[in-house]
DNA sequence: CGGTCTGGAG
DNA sequence: CTCCAGACCG
């Protein structure tokens, strides 16, 4: 038996509208700790990875694993008769074989139920791509989703370049050819991963700050939870040390390495773990460093800040019509995160208070 | 080599997309006076002539004239990766196959670079219609689009006419007819031209004078600048003389043989007559006229106020489907400026601090 | 949230 | 070629 209330409604229709140009068909898999779902879209190009957990629910319970087989274009409209701001709340019992969606307004005695047929789908079991990677960019996610849309008008492929330069993207079309250079705000660091914890609700995910360049010793493994989700981290060789801190340092000057800065902010995406402690911290740290960063840790930090983490320059091109598609997310969160390394999946990562949307898909070949 | 700095890439933006749907491909001709473009619209139907005068630019710089071919439709596609308050930068070697535009914003590290393929285009060169005119009227931009777009649902084509009444737009449709009547906010003066007086920034622009064209054999030469820009200045012929009063009127009624009318209006479209001379002289004679004219002159009066100027009464019927495209160009500025005499094409002007854009469209024959 | 425009399907 | 749906922009 599930039975999951959301504050918003809009958060779920957002994600559902976000994949549902890419998965036609896809299990709900809810088990105790949340809602998450896997789908490789349509042409089997990409991936999607959606997590909604526990704690994000106003209310949450799930005895007993058990996969949902929606239809997301059923999914959507029966979400479009929702309002944003409606409570939602999805009941199943077990072996049902319809999802029952309740949208009830925050302050009216309306009530609106749907029940959403469910359907058997073969549980393809993906596989992950991978979980650590060279670079790893932090932008606003309206820019992401500026950049690739305004590309995707001159080419079909974009070349995703991370240098000391910063992050060029670039396409060449019939009829024109364009570049976007982001410079990245302070020096480049090694990558790290930590992303996690809560922030307040959209900006959250980002706070990383800007570890400046530490060496590449700490590597950071996002994994978080318990079983593993697929978390991302960078794959720095020496780094390791403790998943539990990265070391983010804030002065992306002069990096003086982030002597105590780097605070545990990691593993508090899945784990609730304490957000708003450690922001904190990081931010007066930071603060003291030069002039500008601060922006890193403060989360809210200027939107138009990119940081950029890189342990060797990666070069890889994707199809532009996939990554239009995942900028979709774009309204879930301010902040995306492109995980890359050279000849695997790149990994678009949307995190916001009450879970993530990540989109793997696969470089082209004949990249450059 | 040109080196053109814009900066708001937003006038670019407006103005080509503005004339896109009309003309497909087009030669940018680039002089140390600025850039200009004239092409007939796909269907020969309609002219568009644009100019972007040198002092419009942050910076300027063109050391010889150069023709940039380019496709409006991807060079709308480049501009659109721009947001309206970039600085816009072109560029472009001698002899270049590209047009290179640039995109900063006022703040920010990104840097955004495309090249536009250029092409070779033909000049055919085009012949500005004609330089004066009996008839002018002066009116919120947006309001004619408005115009003109409630009219077009109606019919497909609409009698412009200007009287002493003022001037009106009417429709037949199907459905039904429909007519819409400026009065005008002063006494209707005579045509003056003299429109260059600087007025506040969106108003001048046009201070190339006119020398209109003369008949078409010069046609083109748009390279040449001072002989060729067409520049619009009433026709008054008579007028000048005694235009003090309007009795033109009379005679299209009973034009029929109105030879002399007739036949004095035709030439005039052709011939360029004479420009500065007759202007200056007739703008003399217009003033004394009735007290109209003044507001004339103040070009920023309310927005709202039309100001309609004639010599004679005119009538025409043009398409709503063009002058509707037309209307598109209202985003560039709060006023635009319709000439006409009787039989010969209409000619729409908006100008803004940089320039202009102004269209012509020959009036449908049938007109009553 | 609503309106307009573009793309896809019949 | 027309109509309907989806996406994008204001």
């Amino acid at each position: 038996m599930l039975e999951a209330k959301l504050e918003d409604a809009g958060i779920l229709k957002k994600l559902i509208d976000a994949i549902k140009e890419l998965v036609t068909d896809a299990n709900f898999e809810c088990s105790e700790e949340g809602i998450t779902l896997q789908a490789m879209d349509n042409s089997h190009v990409a991936l999607v990875a959606v997590k909604l957990v526990q704690s994000g629910f106003k209310k949450y319970r799930c005895d007993r694993p058990m996969p949902l087989g929606v239809n997301v274009g059923s999914l959507t409209k029966v979400l479009r008769c929702a309002k944003d701001d409606d409570t939602c709340t999805l009941r199943a019992a077990d072996e049902a074989d319809v999802l029952n969606l309740t949208y009830e307004p925050k302050n009216s005695d309306r009530v609106a139920a749907y029940d959403l047929k469910l359907m058997d789908i073969d549980s393809e079991t993906l596989g992950i791509p991978k979980t650590s990677y060279e670079a790893r960019v932090v932008l606003s996610s309206a820019e992401f989703l500026r950049i690739v849309r305004d590309l995707s008008q001159l080419g079909d492929s974009v070349r995703i370049e991370v240098s000391k330069e910063g992050v060029r993207f670039a396409s060449d079309g019939e009829a024109a050819n364009g570049s976007v250079l982001l410079k990245g705000q302070g020096p480049i660091g090694k990558v790290e991963q930590e992303k996690k914890e809560k922030k307040d609700d959209d900006e959250e995910g980002e706070d990383e700050d800007a570890d400046g360049d530490k060496k590449k010793e700490k590597k950071t493994k996002v994994k978080k939870e318990k079983d593993g989700d697929e978390d991302v981290e960078m794959d720095d060789d020496e780094a390791a040390d403790e998943d539990g801190e990265e070391e983010k340092e804030d002065d992306e000057e002069d990096d003086d390495d982030d002597e105590g800065s780097k605070k545990r902010k990691k593993k508090a995406r899945l784990s609730k773990s304490s957000p708003k402690a450690s922001k904190k911290a990081k931010t007066a740290s930071s603060s003291k460093s030069k002039k500008g960063k601060s922006k890193a840790d403060d989360d809210d930090d200027d939107k138009d800040a990119v940081l950029i983490q890189m342990n060797s320059h990666v070069s890889l091109t994707f199809s532009l019509k996939y990554l239009v598609n995942f900028s979709k997310s774009s309204n879930l969160t301010r902040k995306v995160e492109l995980y890359m390394s050279n000849d695997v999946p790149l990994l678009v990562s949307y995190t916001f208070g009450e879970g993530y949307v990540r989109y793997y898909l696969a470089p082209k070949i004949g990249d450059d």
